[in-house]
DNA sequence: TATGAATGAGGGTTCATTCAT
DNA sequence: AATGAATGAACCCTCATTCAT
């Protein structure tokens, strides 16, 4: 017998820790795809409970209810979304970063199908905590934009006139709006190559010098 | 009596319609206000009775269902909306109607805010006459702006080199998007003075001449 | 003017009983139909109004509320029940009497669907009147029976030792039956003429001396 | 310890699987004593749930809806009369056969009184796969009685002239009739033993050799 | 820790009946 | 006498949440 008796005691604990955050997991998957297909009305406790392969009250044990699960779930996809359009390295000028950021965005909506849900702002539930939960994500996201914006005035690459807040926001939005395309599936809200191209040199053109 | 029989007859029905006109504007009105405060999943039938003044069961003299409410609601207001945005004989210069249409698209979405609702998508509803009916007023919408910019090009105003109806496009959702602020009522998304104005200078400076 | 003044008084009085009682008669056929198709509590009053080419109002003048119009139609359609069985002259026999009542009564169905809802006591609405209108004319028409069978076995055509009463009982119960599927259409329970034939043997058979 | 390590590992789940089965059965007996009495239409769910001692949804873990409630109280309610007819070994001659099973078809109906509403096939609901239900049923035991009948033409006991199917077909419907009226309680219909006797005789007398 | 049976408030909708016109 | 708009109680059913096991 190897392991110690000191070991054997905490081990199963910690075993018991993975299965539980495994099952945890197992959850905010299941979430992620009922939001999605269906909306926070539409996906109910069961089906969550179901598709994660779990009892209807183990859900209870990890969300306070219902609501708790969506604010988690929103967090976490925010959290994702804002990584993942940081400024690669190679995104040497202001505006291929600028580009690149709203190319990124799209791919990853695409990928991960939820989180428009949360960019336009679904009513009929508490929105208080959750709105908070995406402020905290989305302002420092308009933050670095800015701080892009404010790079290329600087390079003489953009306007010098800017409102770097308020154009900052305005790109933000674009950025939403075209990300959560992908979501909609709307044949009259086209996410097409065409039209992400045509937006990204419509921000483009709103900020570069003439 | 310079009333003739007929319309002698005819009067108290009159009198009747109108009481009941009456009576499904003031549902209609009631709808609006619980839909847009509340969503659709979110807004009740017995509270939009309760507004409205009326049972429950009038509800389902005017209207199917919720759902056909919901419809009617929407189509009216898109209606409008649209009509609102109409550019006005003094915008001389294509640039001045786009500048009015994202304007008075603010103006009138603050004046009636469960428009946004529409333009957001709200899920969770069998949405496919909904978008129907918003797809018959917003394609329409775009036809619009696309003459503007197909105008501007003409008169060396905007850019040669524009895919009008992807720009048309960009410009509709920007519009959508800053006229729905109003709705939404998030300080994380406001629609300030400023912000507008950023946002319609954005609009020019990404469709016209250096 | 031929006519005195009192014949003009009276005689709009007149038009209007007349047309008073065409109404209520056409009420009444609507309320046959829809009961028939559709049972007391599948039939709605706005329904029947509608068949009616009537208001729905105008039902609460001519009868206390729906049970009371579903009494009416049930004694109306049992006294013509009644009446279409009695024996003819033709009938010489007591058989032949019996054969033909309970013919008479399935043709009879036939054509008036609605009976046999009576017959099989259909529930789920306070009986205790209907059931006693029914009564008044279904121990008559038991009487009627009682008494050819006493003329069969006085004319030794039938059994000396039947017990009249309980026999009568028996035949009555036969005839609903089976003029009762016309109404049921169910194919589990037919009344084709051979299953007619049939029941018409079995009732002889059965009360017929050796 | 008697038991077996996975006796007790099930045995909890027993605890609950039998208190559940236990509450089944106390909505299904409820079910039947408010359908015997009101109807389908008649019995509300709430009225079900109240007789039963649980909560209104609790009937929809176990059951569809309320219909399909109303066809596994039927279901069984057949299977147990169809049982309960069947010929036992001390009815030698085909006619205690026959007169067994129309007594123990009463009898049996006495103690069960929701079976008639089957058997008059009450309407205003999807009476479809009930219908189907019960012709399973019903065919069957019609098979039955014609296969007596044949015994007893073979026996001399029975006349050689029968048209065994329809006659069967008469049989079975006397049997349910006079098995409805204990559930009937209507003076008019009376299902005292005079008339049950009566209906007996008159079934053999219909069948018997002169 | 994990279950899922059980709850019950609340939803949308129907329809017999009334009453102002 | 006749209308039909209006009522509102009552229906069936869903589902987030709890709790005994």
């Amino acid at each position: 017998m190897p392991e110690s008796n000191e070991e054997i005691l905490e081990e199963r604990p910690a075993r018991r820790r993975e299965a539980s955050e495994e099952r945890r997991q197992r959850i905010l998957e299941a979430a992620r795809s009922c939001f999605g297909e269906l909306g926070f009305a539409g996906a109910t406790v069961g089906e969550i409970a179901r598709r994660a392969g779990v009892s209807n009250g183990l859900l209870y044990q990890f969300f306070r209810n219902k609501e708790h699960l969506f604010e988690v779930v929103l967090g976490e996809i925010i959290r994702d979304w804002v990584r993942a359009m940081v400024p690669r390295e190679a995104d040497e000028s202001a505006g291929a970063a600028l580009e690149g950021m709203l190319r990124r965005s799209v791919d990853f909506c695409r990928a991960h199908p939820l989180l428009p849900a949360l960019l336009r702002g679904e009513r009929g539930l508490q929105l208080s905590r959750i709105q908070g939960a995406s402020r905290d994500r989305v302002q420092p996201h308009r933050d670095l934009v800015a701080s892009i914006l404010r790079r290329g005035i600087e390079a003489g690459e953009f306007r010098a006139d800017l409102d770097v807040a308020s154009v900052a926001d305005v790109i933000c939005q674009l950025q939403s709006d075209y990300s959560g395309r992908a979501y909609r599936r709307d044949p009259a809200f086209p996410d097409s190559p065409e039209i992400i191209d045509a937006a990204v040199r419509f921000m483009l053109d709103a900020v570069r010098v003439g």
